[in-house]
DNA sequence: GCTGTAAGCATACGCCGTAAGCTAAACCGT
DNA sequence: ACGGTTTAGCTTACGGCGTATGCTTACAGC
């Protein structure tokens, strides 16, 4: 009978938008797409949502609150290492977050994500100076570890194993034979190199010197 | 007379998207901007790059060559070192380039300074196994740390000041004290919280902690 | 001088974000 | 019950984008 379809509401909006992102990539959502997902036009969605920016500022924020938050009684290093760890791999699970830069205003899941990350390092016992760094060093990792592994797993997806056949074939041995053997690495990953996670490998380097700073420190 | 004008060419349709990216920023590098920066229509670009995902790959690795080659005789931290300050720097100077993404294949700049890297570890008795990871571990701090600053930078060059003001005014204090703590210390450095610098000191750190595996590791 | 080729150009297509104004339905105080 | 106001959604349109297609012009080699 009446066809009536439940109404737009920003929420909607947002959680079709992110579920669009994540299924056919940050370049399809488009305020077209994102509408004809809806059963809706374009220009009715901004009747809920202020223009695309806003949109991607509302499922980049959706996205910083699914990472979780630690075990409030652990120890700081176990703490940090868990944010780390989801972080990472949160923002695996929805590529197109760090392509988007940081967006212009931090929003509470942005905030609350770093209130707890930088919450461990006071609680901890490190200076307000220390913590600023510390924050910085931590958050960089993750980000541009992570972008990384992104980037890798983008390019080979994009067709284009004749660049890998390039390597195996020992094309630029002679001129680059580090990158060469750098890039076989990647292209015929050896029994057990995976084994030890490069990730959490410098991840608890970080915070073990994180740790002799703290203790040293009245920095 | 005469009007002739010198004829288009590969190097110069980069160099001018170059110069086009650097100057009015990569959202301005359309291929209509970069026709009419070198007196031409848009077209008539085809003719010598293959399309504008081309452009991007030539810019970019352009960059790429900007990076320091280290001093041959110098301990591995200390090249290391040398290298990713110069990464840094040079990414800083073309803040596009963090924003672009992996592009699809690496160019011959690229390699030569992955090259570069690679050997230091190597050259310094890294295994094979850990140099693969010591290079992710300093690549995506480098990556990630360049692309916090430059985030940092982009928003507080685009207005609002507004946000800052709810800070300082401490809106969110009780929400997230750290986090309000945080932001304070980028609005209001404090004398001498710049003097140690965040960059080298997770450089640092991560240096050291990789001489420790070095030393100890049959990895 | 003729001809083949390459460089530059004009036009056009299908995308994009969104400004402006329209219509129809829902809600309101009376 | 009714008239007026607000709202949600739609239509149209503008100026931008990357680039496919096919034309014209100029020059190179014979």
């Amino acid at each position: 009978m009446a066809e009536t379809r439940t109404p737009l509401s920003r929420d909607r909006v947002i959680d079709a938008a992110l579920a669009l992102a994540d299924e056919r990539g940050v370049k399809a959502l488009s305020m077209r797409n994102l509408a004809e997902e809806l059963g809706v036009k374009a220009m009715s969605l901004y009747n809920h949502v202020a223009n695309k920016d806003d949109v991607l500022d509302a499922i980049t924020d959706a996205v910083m609150r699914e990472i979780a938050a630690p075990a409030a009684d652990a120890e700081w290093k176990a703490q940090v290492r868990e944010i780390a760890i989801s972080a990472h791999e949160t923002l695996l699970r929805h590529p197109w977050v760090v392509g988007l830069g940081a967006r212009q205003r931090p929003g509470p899941g942005l905030m609350r994500y770093g209130d707890s990350l930088l919450g461990c390092f006071r609680n901890a016992g490190f200076s307000k100076e220390l913590t600023y760094h510390a924050y910085h060093v931590i958050e960089g990792y993750i980000l541009g570890y992570t972008t990384q592994v992104l980037n890798f797993r983008a390019v080979d997806t994009t067709q284009l194993g004749d660049i890998m056949d390039r390597f195996s074939r020992g094309d630029f041995a002679d001129a680059f034979p580090h990158f060469t053997e750098h890039a076989i690495q990647h292209i015929e990953p050896v029994p057990g190199q995976e084994d030890l996670n490069g990730y959490e490998l410098g991840l608890d380097l970080i915070l073990a010197g994180l740790e002799q700073l703290r203790v040293s420190g009245s920095r």
